[in-house]
RNA sequence: GCCUCGGUAGUUUAGUCCGGAUAAGAAUACCGGCCUCUCAAGCCGGGGAUCGCGGGUUCAAAUCCCGCCCGAGGCACCA
């Protein structure tokens, strides 16, 4: 992590500011790695601060899981989950006295006014540069207004909170942005609306923008550096105007580019309503890049974290590289994956034998752990699964841990026999394929979830040794030659699992 | 259209502010070898960047200046 401009040690403030509109996501989660990185690097503070200030068009939502003890939980177990605990945490909706307390200031400095235009007349004042006649009103006058605004009067009028920034300024959207607007707490309640309501004594009528509310926090809760995403550079400028008003310095701000994410789904809108309509199974869905989702697929916290922090914090676009985040992952989670035969697409085959067989499957090359079963021929045959693709007529090939055998197409199904020769040895010189099966008595039927950026689908099936029946939820294996999974239990006897990665 | 920011190996990235220290470092991917009852991992070795393009300043430029091209973002009563 290269250092941080301005920051001393044990100084620096940093906070995360997530709208609590929907689970964290791939996207988001880059402002909070940084934000808490450097926090603990410089042995500062990190701050937690859910910013839910728009019940119109950003719907806060309250909670997510069933069990969840406070409001907006569900993102702070995102954040444990990276073991990034906030030092303090604060929801803006606990907080507009504060914002109106600072903007009666603010109206006595002269800095803010209320203004009655509609949005067409102001557009076209706006791209003129011109001011309106609510710019010069005096301070009594506006603060009478203004008091109104907070107890819901004069709303069917539309009213707007503005700040007096510069006129002229290149981009029209800073000139006299607006600092607070009316939402109709009838028509959009705010999911908070008990809680407010019983500190502010009536409904929350006029709510701050995201502009006002985020830099009087900033200021008030001693932040010292910004991390945030390069759509907020236009922001910057636009707070600027509170900080020379208020006679506040302002914070360092670091931008940073989007992540692009291929393949998964980013967009909380289309999220929420791809929940809706039954294509996601919910937040934490194969195909979203929700945060839940990477957890529920296997993905570790810390690989994650490797792979963002690595990004380092330029203000384009970065691609996020599933190649590297998939590396960093494999490393930590091969050691500990024990290996296990899956086969997909299975077929049939009958391996003539005459008697028992005791099979020893070791669980992991790198150690001596073992599991048995036996194989018992009925009618000289012992069934088995074979992955489609493996098969052809009439070749020799090795199946690991079992023996050489050559396989070919009877009438009706495959037939397997043993070779002369069942050493590994022949298997090598001969160069069979080493190939992988399960037998019809010791598997299960398995179900992998996967992306269907992946392979295009979304659900793949096949068979199973039944041994992962013993394993404890949440445990990463292995499916030889294929593909790392995180089990997931067993539901009506078919074995979940969920792909992770290659 | 206007404004802002960026452009270093296939990918992600260090170095750019304060020009020179091995004529660009790392990770991942790729190629070869060893090992292995997985075409993985691990270990060993290897190739790969005229630092977007053109010009200028300088003894010396990825680094400074100018022009161009390409990419991204912003231009809300959203955050």
């Amino acid at each position: 992590m290269p250092p941080l401009e301005g920051a001393e040690q044990g100084k620096v403030i940093t906070r995360f500011a997530p709208n609590p509109d929907g689970p964290l996501h791939i996207g988001n989660i880059r402002a909070m790695l940084l934000s808490h990185e450097y926090a603990r690097i410089y042995q500062g503070k990190f701050i937690l601060r859910l910013e839910d200030t728009d019940p119109r068009t950003k719907k806060p939502i309250l909670h997510i899981y069933n069990d969840e003890k406070r409001d907006y939980e569900y993102i702070l177990r995102d954040l444990e989950w990276f073991e990034a605990y906030p030092d303090e945490i604060y929801i803006q909706s606990d907080r507009l006295k504060i914002y109106y307390d600072v903007a009666r200031e603010l109206f006595s400095k002269e800095a803010l006014y209320v203004c009655f235009c509609s949005k067409e007349e102001i557009s076209k004042k706006r791209v003129a540069g011109l001011q309106c006649e609510h710019r010069n009103r005096g301070i009594e006058e506006n603060l009478r207004d203004f008091e109104a605004l907070i107890q819901g009067s004069l709303i069917e009028q539309q009213p707007v909170v503005r700040i007096k920034t510069d006129l002229s300024h290149p981009d029209p959207s800073v000139r006299d942005w607006i600092a607070f607007r009316v939402i109709d707490p009838v028509k959009y309640p705010h999911p908070r609306i008990s809680a407010i309501e019983s500190y502010l004594g009536h409904k929350p009528y006029l709510w701050p923008t995201y502009n006002f509310a985020s830099t009087i926090d900033d200021h008030l809760m001693g932040i010292t550096h910004i991390f945030r995403a390069k759509e907020h550079m236009g922001n910057t400028v636009k707070q600027s105007f509170i900080y020379k008003a208020m006679n506040w310095i302002q914070p360092f701000t670091i931008h940073y580019g989007r992540i692009k994410f291929e393949g998964a789904v980013l967009s909380k809108s289309k999220i929420i309503d791809g929940i809706k309509k039954g294509i996601y199974e919910g937040f934490q869905d194969v195909d979203l890049a929700t945060i839940m989702a990477f957890r529920m697929r296997g993905f570790l916290a810390k690989s994650i974290k490797q792979a963002i922090l690595e990004m380092g914090a330029k203000p384009v676009e970065a691609k996020i590289s599933f190649e590297t985040l998939h590396a960093i992952n494999r490393k930590i989670i091969d050691p500990i994956a024990d290996r296990y035969f899956f086969v997909p697409n299975p077929v049939s085959v009958k391996l003539r034998l005459d008697q028992r067989v005791l099979i020893r499957r070791q669980l992991h090359p790198s150690r001596n752990d073992f599991f048995e079963f036996e194989l018992s021929p009925k009618n000289g045959y012992v069934d088995i699964f074979l992955d489609s693709r493996d098969i052809q007529d009439n070749f020799e090939v090795r199946l690991i841990e079992l023996g050489n055998f050559r396989i070919t197409r009877r009438e009706n199904f495959y037939e397997g026999i043993l070779l002369g020769d069942q050493s590994l040895e022949y298997a090598r010189e001969k160069k069979l394929r080493l190939i992988q099966w399960v037998s019809e008595d010791h598997s299960i039927n398995a179900v992998v979830k996967v992306p269907s950026y992946i392979f295009g689908k979304k659900n793949i099936y096949g068979k199973v040794e039944d041994h992962v029946k013993n394993l404890k939820p949440n445990t990463f294996i292995q499916f030889v030659r294929n593909f790392f999974v995180k089990f997931h239990g067993i539901d009506n006897k078919d074995a979940i699992f969920y792909y992770l990665h290659d």
